[in-house]
Formats: C-alpha cells, structure tokens, sequence
DNA sequence: AATAGTTGTAACCTTTATTGTTACAACCAT
DNA sequence: ATGGTTGTAACAATAAAGGTTACAACTATT
C-alpha cells in the first residue's frame, strides 16, 4: 500500500505556481509540461487545493494562483486536501465479541493508532510550502 | 488511500497467539473465529509473520506460537511484515528535468517523505507486543 | 498403516481505487 | 465572435484487497 500520487503531484503544482505565478499563467496545461500528467488528473487535483481553500482558480481566462501565503501552507494542509480518508488505517470490522481479545481489541488500538497518525501529521504540519521554495531555489 | 487491515489482523493474532497458546492450540480456524475473516486469509498473514521470525506454525499438527518474546515485538516489527512497500509515498513518475521546479522536486521532497515515514516508524517502535496484551488483559 | 485435523498454496471471483483518456459544455478576456 | 481555458462526465485499464473453494502435503494419534 502506499499513498496515490496526488499528494506529491499537488505539492509539485503548488511549487510551480508559487514560483511562476507572477511571470507568466499558470494553467492546467502548463503545469501538466512539469508535472508530466495528464491536464484532466491536474484540474482535478487543482479543484481538491482549490476547495481547501489554498489555490484560486481563474474560469475562463485560465490560470491559478495561491490563495494564502505560502508560509501558511503545510504538507499537512497539502495531504489532507487530496486524502480524504480520516484513518490511516483500515481496522477488520467484526472482531468476535465472544473472544476477549476480540472484545478488546479496538479499545486497545485505537489510540495506539491515533498516536501513529498524530506523529506522522504533525511532521507535516512543520513543513511549509514557502520552506519548500526556498529549498528548491538553493539547489536551482 | 488506507492501510490494509492486514496490519490490524496480524495484530489480532499476535495478541490471540501471545494470550492462549499456554491453554489452546492457536489454529487458523481458531483465529479465523475470533477475528472474523476467513482462514486462508489468516494463513496468508500467519506466513508472513513466520517469514518475518515472529512465529512459528507447526506443520501436521497444527497451531501457532511466539518465535520471540512478547517483548521484542514492536508494531514496526508487525507493520514491515505484512506492508512490503519500502516508501509509503508514490512519487509520480517523469517530472520534467527542462522545469526549474520538475529538475529539484525529488531532490527536496525525498528528505522530506523519509523524515514523515521514520517519525511515523519510531512511533511504532515504541509500542511492543507485550504492552499490548497488559493493557488488553487490563480491559478484560 | 490408515485416519483426521492442519497447513500451504493455487485458482478463481468481486469490489474498489488509481491513473489515464476523450469529449464537450460553460466561461470570459480580447 | 473567437479561442484558450476550466469543470466534469464517461469510459477504460490496471492493480490491490478481500473473499472463497479446493486440494496436496504434513504429522500426531489410533
């Protein structure tokens, strides 16, 4: 199992128009050239930042811009935009309630399972995207 | 995108194993009744959790028992035996090495998905078998 | 030696998610 | 009015998850 590729294609989409947006428009296609995808997946992705509110989007015209600084965006903000389960992890539905263990599985996992989860989202939320720019302008 | 429920069911058994081998032989159709998923699917995972050297399986006869103590086994251990992917992100694939940002993304974001994964890993480090079964036979 | 309960595995199936594609109506600056 | 866009529908292909039946191979017990 691993993650779709929809989070790095939207932090890729997110980077490119933080950094291109005030030279030039920032559409579905141009970013499609980067991204090497296909400009349906993209649009789509851009609806999913769009509706959490970290991109707008320009009808007709064409062209996206950022919504909110770029320090106020975090790989987080990113994540959950284009993840929508709330767990991480798919729990077996029916543990026998008969057996003591199956009875008190959940009871005991549960926050295990938050903790996992917490650990990893808060490593996200201390990346922002403006951090992210700055990175890759270094290395450019 | 979820996590299979393998890792919560290789967990069921564990802690089914860790609390009855003393008193029952802890057969597939055992476990397959107190977890509630069919037997082939428990064999399947019982497999990769002997691969891994966490049990054994007593062939003919039937029946599964710790490989190591309780307090060895971490849900790391768990998860990296029934989750084989190395990363758990998926990088697209071609992004364009003639964009500034297509030319450096992996090269910033790679640190950054393996500093998400081991805060994710360490967490799970932390929680061992045997901790788990204390707090179940406490709740029971 | 035959039996009976197991395990390991192959061979299917269904369902769902991901990724890719074409097509086209709706939109809007020029 | 035009032309470049966006948003979305409608497909299709692939892969993974989860389930099921079937059966050969194994071994303690009788």
């Amino acid at each position: 199992m691993q993650f779709s590729s929809r989070f790095t294609i939207a932090t890729h989409i997110l980077l490119c128009i933080a950094m291109f947006e005030k030279e030039t428009k920032v559409t579905s296609n141009f970013l499609s050239g980067s991204i090497n995808v296909n400009p349906v997946i993209i649009r789509n992705i851009l609806g999913s930042l769009s509706s959490a509110g970290m991109v707008g989007i320009k009808q007709g015209i064409g062209g996206a811009y950022l919504a909110k600084p770029a320090e106020e965006i975090t790989l987080l903000d990113i994540f959950k935009a284009v993840e929508k389960e709330e767990s991480l992890f798919h729990f077996h539905e029916n543990p026998n309630p008969e057996c003591p263990i199956g009875r008190t599985i959940h009871s005991v996992m549960d926050g295990k399972i938050e903790t996992i989860q917490s650990a990893m989202e808060n490593e996200m939320k201390d990346i922002t995207l403006s951090r992210l720019l700055e990175e890759a302008k270094e290395k450019m």
